[in-house]
DNA sequence: CTTGTTTCCGAAACCGGTTTCGGCAAGAGT
DNA sequence: ACTCTTGCCGAAACCGGTTTCGGAAACAAG
């Protein structure tokens, strides 16, 4: 092996096209078409240069690459910073699946943060313009989204988490949220509940039109009556979701049970309930979407549909990644179920809605009872 | 303004550098040196330069830039996956901190995540030959960081959130943690506490002998005697933590109040009481430290100091681009105070030590209890 | 044996910047 | 008036890849 020293890898110098080509006797420019997989090479040599380069642990530099190429094998994400409880304890598996299946195909992820609406476009203008990300990956769909129509305006590639109203040209990935809503509704019908409201998030964002939609599917499917009194809109807060589970409470006919859209509005029941002396999973039944670690915390426990943030941000990268390499976005659809995480916030009702309504109005003439919050 | 139809900006066209140095009569070598300080450039022709780059929204393209100097103003974040309940709900903010920094100085941030250990140095040995990254935070510093060690033998930049056993050759940006800890002390003292037991961290992290030497002067200033029966290390989350205020709860003597290094930990300490019928805030005092929302909800509310993420990252980001500058890494070390967030969880001790321990005897002997946990 | 195709690869231009080198012109020195 | 600096900028090489172009060799057809 004495022969090898003078020709053994050199401490820390990068080995670049060139010498892979040096090592073959060939040029670089053959070397790169072998390895891009260009048809005028021979099928002999292809297979040379490919063992070599892997022999000799050959990268490309993306941003080489890119000086030609215009792309530099980077996905790019904008987060928004200006919503208030927003996905928070799910970032960090969200990213996590995100790096692990970039980093399968050699791509890196970018990540960039900013307000939303106009500030939002700069940032993607931005990121486009100065080449540093192939296309991106939008969390948080709106049903009519700014992001997606102005990057088909760029033509820049990009796959949505989260549909929207007009997907032409949209690649997207999505959980089933409007399943799950059904499903919770099948759940409490065979506990027993016969009324059963429903709390949805902002219309704005487009999974609160679609998780209505399947509350009013589950109901159709349960057989049970639809009572628009039932349905409350635009709760993505605690304080938003224990005004409104006290609307529905405050009716002459309360549901014994809730469904909502949203974790965070879920836990804002809890405190409605405590004010009026009701028992989370006893005298009303709650069953909701998201899975935040909150939940699992309560007294009792939450039971809701859990949504893994992992796999998300892993397809989501995928089909991103195929996006920019060519396919078109109308292959690049997928869809995932949310897992039901069952706790103890749901159980066969203990009152009626009539007595569940004397219930409370006895609480809140009881005058030892704490103020309530509105 | 006819005439400008000519000259109007082209529909998408990156203005490169030479359409400046056209648009000059100079050469882009000429317009490349003006713009980055040779003083081989007359002032008056700087000036020019940069008014007509500025004027044409001139950008340079990071990218090509990198080519030749390997430097591309892009941060690197690699985060750890496999630790189970760390930093998530700040991550958020964190990002934000970092990437509004840099991008203040047109930098931009990429993100990788990775497993501890080997396949963290993998993770960070690639980014830098594949010169994906100029240089690293790295956040959650242990005493003794395989991390920095790696990226000092390298000579890659980097910027550690947290300190080190051995800092030197370590740029870093740290809360500090030990002034709020001996800060609590004093708080509890005031209060009328004179039994105050500690349950630390894992020693492996820095932060976790600092609070505890915190701790320790706390006690010190506070004039209160030390008793090492009291100082338990080691808990990092709620079980962690549940079982150490067991541990302490049973002592002869009991503590009346309980300072935590990690709020996850101080929850459990929440389960503990519960068994035995104590009520936090009264029967047993606890604060802690990290501000995690969980504590904010919990009841009562947890009094604990908060880190303000989002300062950290941008101080963090901004201490790395001027290492990568080139500035030593002895004058790049900040500090930042945590922010009591005072809540429920502490308050004047409703017992004394002997009638804690009396009362706890008792409801551990009530059949009528739950079981607890261990 | 010549001519016309294919197959396959070398040579060189190119991407958008930075940096080195050398030379012209103005000012300084004698 | 002539040289010697010095200041300032143009020309060209360079970074590490990709892509175009053209031609040599191999093969097929006549």
């Amino acid at each position: 092996m004495p022969t090898e020293a003078k020709t053994a890898a050199r401490p820390r110098h990068r080995i670049k096209i060139s010498d892979v080509a040096d090592a073959l006797g060939m040029t670089k420019g053959t070397v790169s078409r072998a390895l891009n997989g260009y048809p005028d090479i021979a099928e002999s040599t292809r297979l040379k240069v490919h063992r070599k380069a892997e022999a000799m642990g050959y990268r490309p530099l993306a941003q080489a690459q890119g000086m030609r190429t215009g792309r530099t094998r980077t996905l790019g994400l904008v987060l928004q910073t200006d919503i208030p409880g927003a996905e928070r304890p799910f970032l960090s598996d969200f990213l996590a699946g995100i790096t692990q299946a970039a980093s399968a195909e050699n791509w890196t992820l970018t990540v960039a943060t900013s307000a939303g609406g106009a500030a939002m476009e700069q940032t993607l203008e931005r990121l486009v313009h100065e080449r540093k990300s192939d296309g991106f990956i939008l969390p948080r769909t709106r049903v009519r989204d700014g992001r997606a129509e102005l990057l088909k305006r760029l033509e820049v590639p990009f796959v949505l988490f989260g549909r929207v109203a007009d997907d032409s040209g949209c690649a997207w990935f999505d959980i089933l949220g409007e399943e799950a809503m059904a499903e919770a509704v099948e759940r409490l019908r065979v506990l027993g509940h016969r009324r059963i409201g429903f709390v949805g998030g902002a219309p704005e964002y487009n999974f609160a039109p679609l998780r209505e939609a399947g509350f009013r599917r589950g109901l159709e499917a349960a057989g049970l009556p639809l009572d628009e009194a039932l349905i409350l809109r635009g709760a993505m807060l605690r304080e938003e979701g224990a005004r409104a589970t006290r609307r529905l409470l405050s009716l002459e006919a309360p549901p014994t049970a809730i469904v909502f859209a949203v974790d965070l509005a879920a836990l804002g029941a809890y405190d409605a309930a405590r004010d009026r002396g009701l028992a989370i999973g006893r005298d009303l039944s709650v069953i909701s979407y998201d899975g935040i670690p909150e939940g699992s915390w309560a007294q009792p426990s939450l039971t809701t549909f859990g949504v893994d943030s992992h796999l998300a941000g892993e397809r989501l990268a995928g089909l991103l990644i195929r996006r920019i390499r060519g396919e078109a976005p109308e292959e690049l659809r997928e869809t995932a179920k949310a897992r039901l995480l069952a706790g103890g916030s749901d159980g066969p009702p203990n009152l009626t809605s009539e007595d569940l309504a004397a219930r409370i109005s006895a609480a809140l003439h009881d005058p030892s009872r704490p103020q309530e919050g509105e």
